[in-house]
DNA sequence: TTTGGTAATTACCTTATGGTAATAATTTAT
DNA sequence: ATAAATTATTACCATAAGGTAATTACCAAA
């Protein structure tokens, strides 16, 4: 089936950010809400971002948006046909 | 511990968008790539909306931005302090 | 160099999201 | 009214995300 529907994270811009702003790993996921555990395997491409992750990061960082951190697959699933 | 962390659906924006369009929950769900049971789901508040579905809805409908369509819940995690 | 502290990694488990497929409800033709 | 589609709902299962806590790596101070 269509296995190409999920959110990546940018980690090369997340970990420029990190350093940037001076956050380690856990300091940053206890203001996102997460398990630094978490963090950690996102920033190492072992998890995905789940929709804890992301809101976090949306919430909490305001000066960051969806397309700067976050990024998914751009083909269409099966059936799509372009609306109104 | 931090349980205020899930992205939500507004589901009557959602469901009026899908009026306004004439798509059935079956379409949509074919169309951002998920099954429609997922859809139906989400959009009676028996589930969350995943990162799955979240992509779909961001890759395939340009017109809408996270904001219309999503929430989240506006507290902050226990550490959280401003950044920079 | 060892002690203490911070940061990063990972094994193990829990839980929530997503798919399948069957069932129920609703609509449209005939 | 009833058969045939279409649409919506849900039980059951698979899998991926998230937490806990232990372990390892790193680094500074004495």
């Amino acid at each position: 089936m269509n296995k190409s529907a999920d959110i990546f994270v940018r980690t090369k811009v997340l970990r420029k950010y990190l350093k940037d702003n001076r956050l380690s790993e856990v300091q940053f996921a206890e203001m996102i809400g997460v398990a630094h555990s978490t963090v950690n395997r996102v920033l190492n491409g072992k998890r995905n971002p789940g929709s804890k992750f992301i809101a976090g990061v949306l919430k909490n960082f305001s000066d960051l948006n969806f397309e700067q951190i976050f990024s998914y697959n751009n083909e269409l699933p099966k059936g799509k046909k372009e609306v109104s």
